[in-house]
DNA sequence: TTCCTGTCGG
DNA sequence: CCGACCGGAA
């Protein structure tokens, strides 16, 4: 499927800016990360904000908070009364097991450090994947929501395919030093132009790529 | 009503 | 594989 490349590349172009690396505490990263699932992008921030001031975001401090307190400060991120067990136990988890320290898995090989991470509580490939590709610097491409939809409609994989079928066709296809930015554009693209709901097709920059699968 | 950088239990 | 979880925005 080479033309998941093509994709890649024309996205770099239309979006000129290049994707940086922002958090570099990977308990930080994680508990962004698990705030952000199924949830918009602006209601993640003022959580993990409105947590951060009230509590502070490390293993130690929220592996002894009350459930409770850790949900009424994220409550705007949505489905908090999971999230917030999710975060303390997640938490005591590492507290327990690493000493703290997330840096002791994420140093491990890949295959590893993923099995590890998935076996915590409230992570998933996706919440993995993502701490190992912008925090243990892995060759990994998380699969969100808007990149499942995406991968679909452009025929990158059938219309079932699950998530290590998208994150394997989109791996071999995008050479490795562009994972972070393919990650991160694709979701622009989703947000932009290839929405679930009504997807810009008349103005897209990609129709002549795009079998429009689906929509 | 639908959807949002998902995960888990049934 | 499917639905529940949840507040907020369009």
């Amino acid at each position: 499927m080479d033309r998941v490349w093509q994709v890649v590349q024309r996205l770099m172009q239309h979006y000129r800016e290049r994707w940086r690396p922002s958090e570099t505490d990977p308990f930080k990263a994680l508990v962004h990360t698990i705030l952000s699932q199924n949830t918009n992008f602006k209601n993640e921030m003022e959580a993990f904000r409105n947590l951060d001031k009230n509590l502070g975001i490390n293993p130690e401090t929220l592996s002894k908070a009350s459930v409770e307190e850790i949900a009424k400060h994220i409550r705007v991120a949505g489905l908090h009364r999971q999230k917030s067990v999710k975060i303390k136990k997640v938490a005591q988890y590492i507290v327990k097991k690493y000493d703290g320290d997330l840096w002791k898995v994420l140093k491990l090989p890949l295959e590893q450090a993923r099995r590890e991470l998935m076996s915590m509580p409230g992570v998933g490939p996706k919440t993995a994947d993502v701490v190992l590709l912008f925090n243990a610097r892995k060759h990994v491409i998380p699969i969100d929501r808007h990149i499942f939809r995406i991968s679909r409609r452009l025929g990158f994989v059938s219309q079932n395919a699950g998530y290590e079928e998208v994150r394997a066709v989109l791996e071999k296809n995008i050479p490795e030093r562009y994972y972070e930015d393919a990650h991160v554009l694709l979701i622009q693209f989703g947000r932009d132009y290839c929405r679930a709901r009504k997807p810009k097709c008349d103005e897209c920059f990609l129709s002549d790529l795009c079998p429009k699968i689906g929509v």
